[in-house]
DNA sequence: ATATAGCACTCTCGAAATGAGAGTGCTAAC
DNA sequence: GTTAGCACTCTCATTTCGAGAGTGCTATAT
C-alpha cells in the first residue's frame, strides 16, 4: 500500500519533530507548529492511518505518536539523498585534517572528534587497514643490552612496533646487516609468500623473520586495526540513556574493543566505499542496540585499504546531520587515504 | 581532639559499611551486621559525638550516618599502609603483563583494563615520559614519490612516526644517506642542543633535522605522554552518576584529552614516584570533581622517565581494593620501565 | 467524497494526603 | 559508663484525586 503525499509529509514531519522535541507528537501541536492549513480532525485521521500501516505508535491511549523503527526507516529513506552537509561545515571539517600534520592516528582522532560532535552521537573510526598486508621494511635498533626495538613498515605506510629482549646482546652493526638482507629478501612479499621460504641460514636472520612474520600476522587479524571512539559522553544526558538500563549498557559495548570489531566488521563487510548503511533499533542481530542506531560507512580505496567510521546514538538521532557528516567525512578520509598510497 | 579506639573503629566500619551499601548507616544495622558488644544507644552516642567533630553527617534528622570528605580521609589514612593485594590476584596481574608482548602501547591498554576491572572505576594511565628527550636514531623510508615516513626513535624507546611531502621525489639511497649522517651527528643530543648547531649545508639534511627537531619538542611538550583510559561504563551505573548531573558532568572531564592532562600533571607534579596520592572529593580546586576521589600515582625512573596512573570513582569508592591496586601495578610498571632502559 | 467541529472517553501525570517505618536524641535506670 | 525505653521527626512508598492532554467517533459542512 502507497502512502499519499499528504501522509508521507505528515510522517516526516512527525518523525523531524519527534527528533527534536523528544516528545509524543500531538495532532493539534503539529497543526499549530507547522501551519499546515489542515485541521487537527484530519491530521488525526491520517496519523490513525500511518499507525495502522506500522509507521506509528502511541506509547499509550491518551498521548501523541512516536516514530516507530519503521517509521525511522522511511524517514531515513527518504532523506538519505538530499541531505547535504551545509558548506561552511565541510570546509571548517576539511580545513581541520589538511591543518593537522600528516599521520593516520592524527587523522583518526580527529575523524573521531568531528564525527562526535556534529553529530552529538557516539562516533567509531577504525584505521585504515590493507585487505592484504605486504612488507615493506624493517629496522632494528638496539637500545641496549640484549633489548632491541623493531620497526616494520607495511606497504601502504602502516608500522607496527615492538621491543625484544635476545638471548644474546647483538651489536647494531649485526642488526643493520640482517635488517639489510631481510629487507632485500622480503620487500613486496605477503605473510603467506614469507611462510613458505625456505629457512635462513643465518639464525638471527631466521629469528627475526619469524617474528616479522609474526607480526604481520597479528596485522592481519587485526581485521579493523585500531579504533578510536570519541563522544561517549555526548549520549549520557539523552532521555534514553537516563532513564534505561538498557541503553546504559549499550555503552559497555563500545568499552569492549573485541566486541566492538565484530560490529563493526559484521555490519561493513558487505558495504562498498562510499556506500552508506543506517542501522535502526539494533538491525542486524544486536540485541543490545534495539534502542539505538547505527550510520556506518567505509572509506579508503577499494581492493587495497579500506577501513571504517560510525556514529551511534539512540534511535531519535538526529540524522539530518549525522548522515551528511558521516557521509563527508567519510570521502575526506578516502582522499586523504588516496593520496598517501597514490601510484602505489 | 583525639579519637577513643572505640570511636575510630566506629568510624572505620561506619565508612566500609557505606561504601559497600551506599546507604546511611544506622546503629542498630552496625549492632546487628557486626557482632560489636555494643548496643545501638551507645552506638548512637559515639556517632552524635563522630557527627559533632565532623567524620559523619545525616543526609537528614531520621536516617543513618554517612561519612563526610573528613571521614573519608581518616579511612584512608587509616588502612593506607596496611592494605596489600591478595597475592593470588598479584600473580595473575604480574602473568598478564608478563605474557603480553613488550610494547608500550600493550602494557598501557592493559594497566588501564586491569585498573578499570580491579577497582570498578574509571582508569587513567599515561605513558613513561622522559623527563628530557634525547635523541637516537632516525629513519627515513620513501613509501613512494614525494612521501617520506620518518620514523623517529628517542633514546628510552619513545618512538614517534609522521609522513612527510617532500616538494620534489628523492631516492632511497639519499634518504638512507641523510639518516646515516643525521644518525651519527646527532646520537644523544637533546632538543635545546640540536636547536643550537650550526645548519647544515646539503638542504635535504637541513630540513629533516628541522623536522626531528620539531618532532622533539612536541614530545617533549606532551607533558605527560599519551593517555589511556578505561571503565568508564563501569561507574554509569552507581548510584551517585545515574542520580546527579554534576557526577554525570564530572565523566566529561575524561574524554577531553587535554583537561585531563592538566589534571594529572597538577595533582602528581609535586608527587614523587612510589608515593600515592588519594584525593577526596576534588582535592586541588577541581570543582567537577566535588562528588568524586582519584587514587593516583606516578611511576616510572625518577628524574628520567615517569608516568602516571591513577583510577577516579565515586567518593564511596572501595579504597581497600582501588588503593593497593593502584600501588600494586604503579610498582610493575616502574620495574618494566626499569627493565626496558636497564644500563641506560 | 473530503474536511472539520464537537464531544465523550481514556489515560497519564503531578500534587496532595496518608501512614508505616526507620532512626534519632534524650532521660532515667542499671 | 552503658543501656532500655520512649517520644519525636522525617522520609518514602502508596494511594487518591483532578486536571489536562489527546484521541476516536459521529454528525455536519463544503
Amino acid at each position: 500500500m502507497e502512502l499519499t503525499e499528504r501522509q508521507k509529509n505528515l510522517l516526516l514531519l512527525i518523525v523531524k519533530d519527534y527528533i527534536e522535541t523528544a516528545r509524543p507528537v500531538s495532532s493539534k501541536g503539529l497543526a499549530e507548529h507547522y501551519h499546515i492549513h489542515l485541521s487537527p480532525a484530519t491530521i488525526r485521521n491520517e496519523m490513525a492511518v500511518l499507525t495502522e500501516m506500522g509507521y506509528l505508535r502511541q506509547p499509550h491511549v491518551s498521548a501523541g505518536r512516536v516514530p516507530t523503527e519503521e517509521g525511522y526507516r522511511y524517514f531515513v529513506r527518504e532523506m538519505m539523498n538530499q541531505a547535504e552537509l551545509p558548506e561552511s561545515v565541510q570546509r571548517m571539517i576539511a580545513h581541520q585534517f589538511y591543518q593537522s600534520r600528516p599521520d593516520i592516528d592524527q587523522w583518526m582522532t580527529l575523524a573521531a572528534s568531528v564525527l562526535a560532535h556534529q553529530s552529538q552521537g557516539v562516533s567509531v573510526v577504525t584505521a585504515p587497514h590493507p585487505d592484504q598486508v605486504k612488507f615493506k621494511h624493517v629496522e632494528l635498533i638496539s637500545t641496549q643490552g640484549r633489548q632491541v626495538l623493531m620497526v616494520l613498515v607495511m606497504v601502504g605506510g602502516e608500522v607496527s612496533q615492538q621491543i625484544l629482549t635476545l638471548s644474546e646482546p647483538v651489536t647494531q652493526e649485526r642488526l643493520s646487516q640482517t635488517a639489510a638482507r631481510l629487507n632485500k629478501l622480503l620487500a613486496g612479499l605477503t605473510a603467506d609468500d614469507i611462510a613458505s621460504l625456505p629457512a635462513r641460514s643465518d639464525a638471527l636472520d631466521q629469528d627475526m623473520m619469524m617474528l616479522i612474520l609474526q607480526d604481520m600476522r597479528r596485522s592481519e587479524s587485526r581485521l579493523a586495526g585500531e579504533i578510536y571512539t570519541d563522544g561517549l559522553t555526548n549520549v549520557l544526558s539523552e532521555p534514553e540513556f537516563v532513564e534505561s538500563d538498557e541503553a546504559r549498557r549499550a555503552l559497555r559495548l563500545f568499552e569492549e574493543r573485541s566486541t566492538l570489531q565484530d560490529l563493526l566488521v559484521r555490519t561493513t563487510l558487505n558495504s562498498s566505499v562510499g556506500g552508506l548503511q543506517v542501522l535502526i533499533g539494533g538491525e542486524g542481530g544486536w540485541e543490545e542496540l534495539r534502542q539505538c542506531s547505527m550510520v556506518v560507512a567505509r572509506y579508503g580505496v577499494p581492493g587495497l585499504v579500506t577501513g571504517m567510521l560510525g556514529v551511534l546514538g539512540p534511535m531519535r538521532m538526529p540524522y539530518a546531520r549525522t548522515i551528511p557528516t558521516v557521509r563527508y567525512v567519510a570521502g575526506l578520509l578516502s582522499d586523504l587515504v588516496n593520496e598517501t598510497i597514490a601510484g602505489e
